[in-house]
DNA sequence: CTTTGTGCAAATTCTTTGCACCAAA
DNA sequence: TTTGGTGCAAAGAATTTGCACAAAG
């Protein structure tokens, strides 16, 4: 599915902007933040702002078009891949590592069955390889 | 064990200031942000600031004796109980719920057996019985 | 004394907001 | 022509930093 099929999908008008974005988090699966996406388009389409990057991830969060990851303090980063998935996150060097174990489908917690569960992230930290301790 | 003995164990020397901190993680599994231990000691001790909070949060984590939780979009959270266990956090009144469902013990990842786990944290995310959709 | 912690103020960084302009239906 | 998107500048909020003073051994 192409980046237009997939706003279309969702029912997020398309645009020069948040088409260039849908089509780089499709091409790019780095968990980028806010900065990296706009430094990497805003060659291509140089009337673009930032406030335009916020504006059009904070919607594809909202339509769950993306994932929003807050697993690195400093800033937000996004996943165009929504599949259920883990991340790694190096301490040193600050890498992240998309780790694929878990289960997909519904999740009932036997301890609260009463919570209904959109969304599960498990993150996981230590040393990568290369910078292992 | 008590927050003086914690603070030893770990290498901290302790401080009015530290101890008062570390009692109140030790009381409140709360998830609390910077503000709102702020907030509850500043009375108790007036010339408290913010900055102490930070520096000791900071010192608290790097130290191993209380999780970083960047399950908040907004405020950075702290949890005083450093066993592995999840968070829930509703979508709508943003209330945080300790999960305990996890098999504690060392973990390699079938996927990349080669990275070093310090650390694992599940964030659940989706709506609370109060708020149920 | 000497080292380390504290806390004020200022600086930094990330993100959101207000608003005028532009684009598309 | 009307609705909604974009982008600039400014505001806001969370966190860190620099530095002088205080505390503790």
């Amino acid at each position: 599915m192409d980046a237009l099929e997939i706003l279309i999908k969702h029912d997020i008008k398309p645009s020069v902007q948040r088409l260039a974005v849908m089509e780089y988090m499709l091409t790019h699966f780095t968990h980028p933040t806010v900065d990296e996406i706009y430094s990497s388009l805003s060659p291509s389409i140089p009337t673009l702002s930032k406030t335009t990057i916020y504006n059009t991830l904070n919607l594809f969060e909202e339509q769950g078009v993306v994932l929003y990851l807050g697993i690195d303090k400093k800033n937000a980063r996004f996943d165009g891949n929504t599949s259920r998935h883990g991340h790694f996150r190096c301490k040193k060097c600050g890498a992240i590592i998309d780790i694929f174990n878990e289960k997909p489908g519904n999740v009932v917690l036997k301890s609260h069955p009463e919570l209904i569960i959109d969304d599960i992230q498990t993150y996981y930290t230590g040393y990568c390889n290369a910078c292992n301790k």
